[in-house]
DNA sequence: GCGTCGATGGCA
DNA sequence: GCCATCGACGCG
């Protein structure tokens, strides 16, 4: 298991929200150790992204998406939940990967099949905005022997966002049964599969 | 199983 | 006034 370093993250959201399935969580609180394994991610790629927060300009609360990436942004949505994202792509060129859902580890029953109960259920709140994910509290980790097929679909929760709200930027395990919405098999909607690529960059060492 | 609705607070 | 959500409720 290969803890994953700064350069991994350093690339195109919509290309390290792909990368990120089946990547695993580390959070550390208290005692414990909670573990659990990224099934849904969304990326958002960037100031001319309608449903991205800093198509709305440089704020406070964006202010994170600015800096490098490998931090995460956490921020309060609908006055009680937090959403956490990791950081991607270059400085001052804002872009965040949305983490949707995730399969608790190590038999430790949880439900993280959302963002809003993801964040809750491994503690991650705002205190942890802008922190850099190399700390021994909170990091991801990469096990080269898991290698799902991804789906791509398009984003949740975002209709304003105009012509954005279609493209396929919402990234998914379709084996998971810890995603936040089943995955629509009726009609002729297509799985739009992600192709997989022989090696990542940017896996790095431990 | 589905659609609808309210909670609740930060933000522009 | 809106919002990158969730869970409760009413249906029939």
């Amino acid at each position: 298991m290969l803890k994953l370093d700064q350069p991994f993250y350093a690339k195109p959201a919509i290309e390290l929200a792909p990368d990120l399935i089946g990547k695993i969580i580390v959070r550390r609180v208290r005692r414990k150790v909670l573990r659990a394994r990224i099934v849904e991610t969304e990326a958002y790629v960037g100031a001319h992204d309608l449903a991205c927060h800093a198509s709305k300009g440089r704020t406070n609360r964006t202010e994170v998406m600015f800096g490098p990436a490998g931090r995460a942004y956490v921020y309060l949505i609908y006055g009680m939940y937090d959403m956490f994202n990791i950081v991607a792509g270059e400085i001052d060129d804002p872009q965040a990967v949305l983490i949707r859902a995730a399969e608790p580890l190590d038999g430790w029953s949880a439900d993280l099949s959302g963002p809003g109960k993801l964040a809750r259920g491994l503690q991650i709140t705002r205190a942890q905005n802008g922190v850099t994910l190399a700390n021994d509290r909170l990091y991801l980790l990469d096990d080269p022997a898991d290698r799902p097929p991804i789906v791509a679909t398009p984003r949740i929760g975002i209709d304003y966002a105009r012509e954005w709200k279609d493209e396929l930027l919402r990234f998914l395990d379709p084996t998971s049964h810890a995603l936040s919405r089943r995955i629509d098999l009726s009609n002729g909607s297509k799985f739009n599969l992600v192709p997989q690529l022989d090696s990542e960059s940017g896996v790095g060492q431990d």
